[in-house]
Formats: structure tokens, sequence, C-alpha cells
DNA sequence: TCTGGGGTCCTAGGACCC
DNA sequence: TCTGGGGTCCTAGGACCC
């Protein structure tokens, strides 16, 4: 079988996918640097402490839910104990960065998938090679960053999916598994709910449902007119996808980015214009910078308010508001004056805001962005990319927030909850672990 | 009392043009 | 008075992903 296979993708030039993921990874990362946290249950929060966003298994076997709000589970947290830390993105990216390159090592392309998950091509290698090839990645992942991964190898990208879902959940397979022959693939399929494929949410599950397709064989084996009239095109590729066509090719280049978007929920209620003013530029200035890191000035900013969905009791209001610029900037001090100005447009009085936020479009490469002859001197142009560039430089030195603009506050109550934030282990000269 | 944030793509409908 | 058809662009809303 085999050997079969192996010829076949020789001849064919069948492309075989391995996803690695990373266990709870989150949840991994905090259990990298504190070894106490091993065989107990552990769950990272959301941003300001909202919801669970990562759990252990110990965690998931309690009963605490993907999602669930915090306040909502803290019985169960309370009674078994649970470890509970505020999310630390700084640690996982630095980790996340840390995993990559390792498997970077095993393969000749890779896309970075997410923070956690990475598509390898296989291809290199003979169909026996590949499941050792994949412990070995485990193996060596484990060991140099102490994050557990998972590895599924099939011929596309979402039966790969599926792969790394039996690789996860199986215990017997070890962490790695091989969709390597129709039988292996028919079981997969119709063991797995139409809702648990790569690319069906739960709107469509349902809606499939109601048309009887139940399992993802029940997809692989329904009429392509009638996939793409329920699920659109991408559906109708899904479906081919599990059939072991490869529709959906490895992106080794990430796309240029489209957006760049900032918004937080804040720690209290805020209702005064001077807070939102606050937030608003900071979050700004978050933006900015991470467009100035990519080398790209936006042409448009959207400035939005939102008083939440949950508080029945408080009248709801969401407004957002947009401004094209004349030349593409990604000014820190120049945008954040246009973002005061935009939530002056949309701020009403008399409601309890809950978030904030901006996002930047038609993004363009700073090299490229064209002056405009009536409004921007180039010198003070170059003057104030100087200034920003600046800011992040002593920012990156000495640690985020050294230096800001006076316009976003100095007190920031309205800043997010971070109340169980673990160290920032790999980051900050100061919070390196020490071996005792 | 307390419910995250950051992305992408597709589709349908309207406006507009020739 | 009769009143086509094809194409493009934009936008809002809906769906998905992690």
């Amino acid at each position: 079988m085999f050997r079969v296979l192996w010829l076949k993708s020789k001849i064919e030039n069948i492309t075989m996918f391995a996803l690695a993921d990373c266990n709870n990874f989150y949840v991994s990362c905090e259990r990298a640097f504190n070894p106490k946290l091993e065989d107990r249950p552990v769950v990272v929060l959301s941003n300001n402490d909202g919801c669970i966003i990562a759990r252990s298994e110990e965690a998931k076997s309690i009963g605490i839910g993907m999602g669930n709000p915090f306040f909502q589970v803290r019985d169960i947290i309370d009674r078994y104990d649970v470890q509970v830390f505020s999310s630390n993105y700084t640690l996982y990216g630095d980790m996340s960065t840390r995993v990559m390159s390792i498997l970077s090592e095993f393969t000749p392309e890779i896309e970075v998938y997410s923070i956690d998950e990475a598509f390898m091509n296989f291809n290199h290698l003979k169909v026996p090679e590949m499941e050792s090839t994949a412990r070995e990645i485990r193996r060596k992942v484990k060991q140099w960053t102490g994050i557990p991964v998972s590895i599924g190898i099939a011929a596309t990208k979402t039966l790969a999916k599926l792969a790394n879902r039996t690789a996860k959940k199986n215990p017997a397979s070890g962490g790695v598994f091989l969709l390597d022959s129709d039988e292996k693939i028919k079981a997969s399929l119709a063991r797995t709910e139409t809702g648990d494929i790569w690319g069906i949410g739960r709107h469509l599950a349902k809606r499939l449902q109601r048309e009887g397709v139940y399992t993802a064989q029940d997809l692989a084996k329904a009429d392509d007119v009638e996939i793409k009239k329920i699920l659109g095109v991408c559906g109708l590729r899904t479906a081919m996808e599990l059939r072991g066509v490869s529709c959906i090719k490895l992106e080794d280049a990430p796309a240029p980015r489209k957006s760049v978007c900032c918004s937080r929920s804040f720690g209290r209620d805020v209702s005064t214009l001077d807070d939102l003013s606050e937030a608003i530029s900071l979050y700004t200035a978050d933006a900015a910078e991470r467009l100035r890191h990519e080398k790209l000035a936006a042409g448009t900013m959207t400035v939005f308010l939102d008083t939440g969905r949950f508080r029945k009791k408080c009248p709801y209001y969401f407004n957002s508001v947009s401004k094209t610029m004349a030349v593409p900037s990604s000014n820190t001090g120049e945008l954040a004056g246009h973002a005061i100005k935009l939530i002056q447009n949309i701020y009403r009085e008399k409601f309890i805001y809950k978030k904030a936020g901006i996002i930047f479009t038609d993004l363009s490469a700073t090299a490229a962005v064209q002056l405009d002859l009536f409004s921007e001197n180039p010198a003070n142009f170059a003057k104030s990319c100087m200034l920003s560039e600046t800011v992040d430089s002593i920012n990156r030195r000495f640690g985020d927030g050294s230096v800001f603009y006076a316009n976003e506050g100095v007190g920031k109550s309205w800043a997010m909850l971070r109340g169980r934030c673990s160290p920032h282990y790999t980051t900050k000269w100061d919070e390196i672990p020490e071996a005792g």
C-alpha cells in the first residue's frame, strides 16, 4: 500500500500535507515555564479576563467550555482549584516563533497558518518516512520548547486537518496520524460531524443537517450542484478536498495584509469623551506601530464605538465613521489627531460604552507612498516618520509604554483587566525565569 | 457586577456606465 | 412612446478561521 501510494504520488504529482498543531497552545506556553501546572486543570482568559480561550485537557474534562464567560464557570474553577491566567500574547507570540523555526528545519515549504499551526509540504519524503519524520518533529519541538504538538498527514489540507484531530484525540496514535489509505479516509469521514470539518461552521452545519447531511462522508457523497447551492463555492471546494482532490494549495508566502485593527473592551464603564479619546489614541498608536513594523501606510481609517450587546437594560449604540487621508500615513501623531476628531463625530452622551476600536485599510507599502502636491512638505513628512520610528525604538529597548503621546492619558483607568498575567519569561530581561 | 480580538472571503443588491 | 443587456464597482451583511 505504501509503495503504491508513494508511486501514485510521484506519477500524479500528489502533494502530501502535514499539519502540525500545538496542543492547547496558550496553556502549554504557561506550563513550559511553570512545571507545577503539569497534570492540573489550567485555563487562559481572553483580553479583559472575559472568556475562556484555552483549556488544558483536565479543564476540558471538568466541563469548562471554549468561550465560556469566566464569571459563569467561576464556581467550577474554585471547586477544582483551576489555575487561571490572563492572556500573555507577547509570550505566546515568541514561543510560536520558536516552534515554527524548528518545523522549518524539516520541510522546504511551510505555511504558518496561525499562531499555533503550520502546514508543511511532505513531498520530499517517501510515505513510509512521513510518520517517522513527524514523530521526530514532535520530539524535537517538545524537547526544545516544552510545547506538545500533534501532526496529521494527508493528501489535502482539509484531510490533514481531519488527521490532526485523530492524532490529538486518540492517545493510541502517539500524536501522529497518517491518512494513507482509502479505508482510513473512509472511516475518518464517517466519524466526523459536518460542523467539525475545516471550513464548515455552526451556521452551515445546521443548514446541512436540515438537508440530511450529518457527516463528512455524507458531504463527500453529496451532489455538487446541491452542495454549491447550500454552501457556495468554498463549500464545494471543501467537499472536493474531502474526496482527496487537493484544491487549497500551500501558501508559503504570506498574502499581503489588507487591514490592521486594534479594538479592546474597557476594564470599567466608560461614558466620557475624554476617556474615549484617550483609549482611541492608545489603540491608534498600537495599530500604527504595527503598520510601521510592516513598512505599511494606511489610506483609510475607521473608528468605532460600541456599548456592547450583553446588557439588556442599557440602551444600545454602535456607530462607526471613516476618513480617507490625502496621503497614506503610519504616523502616530497625525493618525491619532484624525482619530480623536472622528470619535467626536460619533460620540453621543448618556451611553455606557464597553468597547472602541480603530481599523486601518487601503494599505500600501511606505516606500511607494505618493506625497500630496498641495498639503505635504517632504521635509515635514520625513521628520514625522522619524519621530514615530524613534518612539518605536525606545519602546523596543525599554519596554512598551516607556514613551507615549500625552493624549493616550496617564492613568488609563479604563484600561482592560489583566489581573492574572504570567511574567514575560522570554521577552523582558527582568522577567527571565531563574533556575533555583 | 463580570461575555475577546484580529483577520479573510463571498454574495447579493444597487448605482452607474456604455 | 417604445424602454436592453452586459459589465464593473462599491457596500453591507454573513459566513468562516484561529
